[in-house]
DNA sequence: GAAACCACCTGAGAGC
DNA sequence: TGCTCTCAGGTGGTTT
């Protein structure tokens, strides 16, 4: 499931093997994964583009190329991306093979088909309605406690909407809510300022310790070199049903919030 | 406008 | 052993 760390680490990863290669050729191995423009024009338009740069925005993945249009790609939650040396066989699941002009295939494999990939003139048709970065100067306490102003809905809810924050997801904002120690029911709008400005700092903090770690690997999620995160192994809550709280030692319980499975401490999450 | 719900999608795991 | 069913969750669209 990439989340912001995740989608940084690929990228981070990714970047230096595609800066300044040219395109040659797209393979297009499941149509479904373009969601704009149409599918041909996708593989017409790549055809013979320079990737000068890339870039992140929430778990968008965006790369510049030398026309001015951008890439766009999404992993949503079993996507990867792969270099391999041409010619490889095909993956069953790999869904689009870029090839670039030093004989390297740029690969993106997704099990599950949720993942697609944009290429457009203005990102912002993509990109545009994503709210601050967390980890940026523009999300701050004050940001947080004026976007959950009068909403009713469960914090863990708002959370997961990327119009308030992008690039959370179930992971991070059960772990933040842990470290904040805020029910994942309560009202978002019913929060103090303390705890407003604790949520801000916890949800910084997990995001910047699981980038040092490289992400969380739970099943899916693969780093290009195919090697895994390690952030799994600090997660206090997420996925852990059962097990004693690290701070106080109750058992950890499962709800549905939102549909989403959701990790928290019946004693020290109020 | 806000909140809730659902479709998309496939493989792992549980239950029988 | 093999079949069926449930579950996992990010996003966007639809419904309430």
């Amino acid at each position: 499931m990439p989340e912001l760390p995740e989608v940084q680490t690929i990228l981070d990863a990714i970047l230096p093997l595609v800066r300044g290669q040219t395109i040659q050729g797209v393979s297009l191995l499941w149509p479904g994964v373009v969601d704009r423009p149409t599918p041909d024009l996708f593989c017409a338009w790549l055809q013979g583009r320079q990737v000068l740069a890339a870039t992140r925005r929430g778990k968008y993945m965006l790369f510049h190329l030398d026309d001015g249009r951008c890439l766009i790609l999404h992993l949503r939650m079993t996507g990867e991306l792969r270099m391999t040396p041409r010619p490889a066989a095909h993956h069953p699941h790999d869904r689009l093979i870029v090839h670039l002009q030093n004989g390297q295939d740029w690969r993106f494999k997704d099990q599950r088909k949720f993942g697609r990939v944009y290429l457009v003139e203005e990102p912002a048709e993509v990109i545009g309605k994503l709210g601050p970065e967390p980890l940026d100067a523009a999300f701050s306490p004050a940001y947080l406690a004026a976007a959950l102003a009068g909403r009713g809905a469960a914090i863990k809810s708002l959370l997961l909407d990327q119009r308030l924050a992008a690039g959370l997801g179930n992971i991070y904002v059960d772990e933040a809510l842990f470290r904040a120690r805020i029910h994942p029911l309560r009202a978002g709008g019913a929060l103090q300022p303390d705890e407003v400005a604790a949520l801000a700092a916890a949800m910084q903090a997990v995001l910047t310790e699981a980038l040092a770690e490289m992400g969380t690997t739970l099943r899916d999620y693969r780093r290009p070199d195919g090697s895994t995160g390690a952030f799994q192994n600090r997660l206090q809550v997420f996925r852990r049903t059962g097990e004693p709280c690290p701070s106080c030692g109750a058992a950890i319980r499962r709800i549905v919030v939102g549909g989403r499975s959701t990790h928290f401490c019946p004693n020290e999450q109020k």
